[in-house]
DNA sequence: GATGAATGAGCATTCATTCAT
DNA sequence: CATGAATGAATGCTCATTCAT
């Protein structure tokens, strides 16, 4: 789970790992597939993982805290700029899917099995909390500067400016949508900052 | 796949994998568990399904029905007011959502892998291509009106309008959101005509 | 187990029964693929045939049956003349195994375990037990004629005299044997008589 | 497939497969009843056997090559007497049958079934070309040298000499002959003598 | 650290057969 | 005679995991 580089038999099992989970789904890969594919012993692969659902863990954990430093540095190129960093940060979304479409599907579709497996269970909600606070500390500047209305409910206010991204992004992924999310970026964006002013009372 | 309600044996193991496979996820559910929990043999349930996929196609082919049926009526009732239509079926996404949590959980989770297997492929294919015909039909007529605007990308409109509705709905759902979607139903509502009408150029 | 054609369901049934049995073995054709193949309910099938065996003790009694009728005649058509008698029944052995190779397959695959099953079992020993006699009564009669080495073992003469004709044609069954099974009619009758004489002491 | 002895669990699986096989038949013969006869666990068949077809391609490998290796021998041992070779390789065919009931029933059941199978398949074609190759060897031998016949098919020849030897040692297996196959070495090296010269043309 | 043989519970599925209609 | 729903035992096989070397 961490964001370390890693090397060695880790770095072959986690290649082979994230190919095959990609492709075939979690379930559907066995220990026998991964020392297939990466030439690690599976004596070698519990040695290192504890289990098959550590192999996934530290998957995770590595796509989400890219995917979460990403975000965060978008936020802190425009600590003074409200409407500015959310366009950005939809931005940000919809290249991070595009270039990372197979990070982007692993998350997506096992995050929450993650969450509630036991190995990965408290590295995940550590990297979510640590993640939420730096958000909330960027929305509260905007708040208190006026730029964004005050008492809006955070997940419905998240929902607002991101889920269309994500939902267009996910389409994409799935190969379901043609065009590339990035071509959506201004009208999503200007669609997230109407919404968000809308969310105003 | 038909939404003709079902009797006999049939029924009685959709009732149990609907519950099973809500609770602990398809893959988690065995056969044998099927057959302890609706006193059907497991001979039947192959007779009548065919596999443990068909079990899943038929329950997700009844929920989707479900839902695609009300969502249409919605827009009916809205036939000449464009904005009447978009809130009230962005109230109905939430509330079908909250009133129906097991089938509302069961077509996220499996209808991609429905949509992929063999056994509920075309049946399911059939019924969001009939879905489609119907909601573009009214879409059109909107635009026709001047109401709505005018050469939107169709899958950018359903993701602004549906997609922060159906996010706050399965956070709620994942027990992730405490108040209850219907809460925030005037606010998306209000946020995704406003989003829509930024989506001119 | 009779000679006589039949009709209806049961003819159907045999028919699609030769022809499955043939091709994939009577193990891996189930009562299923038999409804399937040939338009009969199995409720039917059991009704005509008590179980699985009795599809395939019909079959095999029948196609015995014609091999037999067939073989008995040729003799016959030798009452006095040994040598023309062997050499007819080496060709003969052949001629069938070409004419009818599905039923010649289906005596050779199957007809100990006919014989050793309950279901055809007695009618099978019975067809045998007349074939016999038959066959014994003509080479009384050329050993009486002092044509045939008297006192030889009649297993011995019998392997002497087809083995070798049936071992090509199984080989031509097969399809490991290229040139058809009659083209070495002359050469095995030769072989034949040869070997028959041999057999005096 | 090889002719190396084997040691340890496998040993103990291919141990109680040649007996099971052989008095029940390999489809009645369960993995459960392998593991229950051998004391190995299933999950050990698995590993070295890959599946139940290989351990029936590894006992009938194993048998052939012997029955292989002893015939060569015997012809080995008559390279410049075609006659006598022909007998002991009659007698040696009656001998090793009555031998070696077991491998013997095994290669007549199972080597048909083993040559389509995906399992045994090339293991079992490379045993068969080595021992056609080594026995076309002495054949040309012998044919060059005058003895037999030149120009007969090899397959002709092969059915004509052996299969009545192989005939009465199946009949035998079966318990349908008393008399033990090596009485009759003498008779039917006779006979095969004779019908191979007949086969001149 | 690395290996791979060994384990045995568990699974989806098949199938011959029965029987009520 | 015909049907097909219902049964449940049995099977081959997979797989995560352990552990001695």
């Amino acid at each position: 789970m961490s964001t370390s580089p890693r090397t060695g038999a880790p770095a072959a099992v986690l290649d082979a790992a994230a190919d095959l989970f990609d492709r075939r789904g979690f379930a559907a890969v066995s220990i026998n597939d991964l020392t297939a594919a990466s030439g690690v012993s599976n004596g070698s692969i519990y040695h290192h993982f504890g289990a098959k659902d550590g192999v996934l863990a530290a998957l995770v954990g590595d796509a989400l805290a890219g995917y979460q430093d990403g975000l965060v540095g978008v936020l802190a190129d425009h600590a003074g700029d409200a409407p500015g960093g959310i366009r950005a940060a939809v931005a940000f979304e919809l290249g991070w899917f595009e270039a990372q479409p197979r990070s982007a599907r692993l998350i997506i579709a096992h995050r929450d099995a993650v969450a509630a497996g036991a190995t990965g269970r408290e590295p995940l909600a550590a990297l979510n909390r640590a993640f939420a606070r730096r958000v909330r500390s960027w929305l509260e500047r905007q708040t208190h500067a006026g730029a964004i209305p005050r008492g809006v409910d955070l997940d419905l206010l998240h929902a607002v400016v991101f889920s269309p991204a994500r939902e267009l992004a996910s389409l994409w992924l799935a190969r379901r949508l043609k065009p590339r999310p990035t071509t959506f970026a201004a009208a999503l964006g200007d669609a997230a900052w109407a919404g968000l002013q809308a969310l105003d009372h």
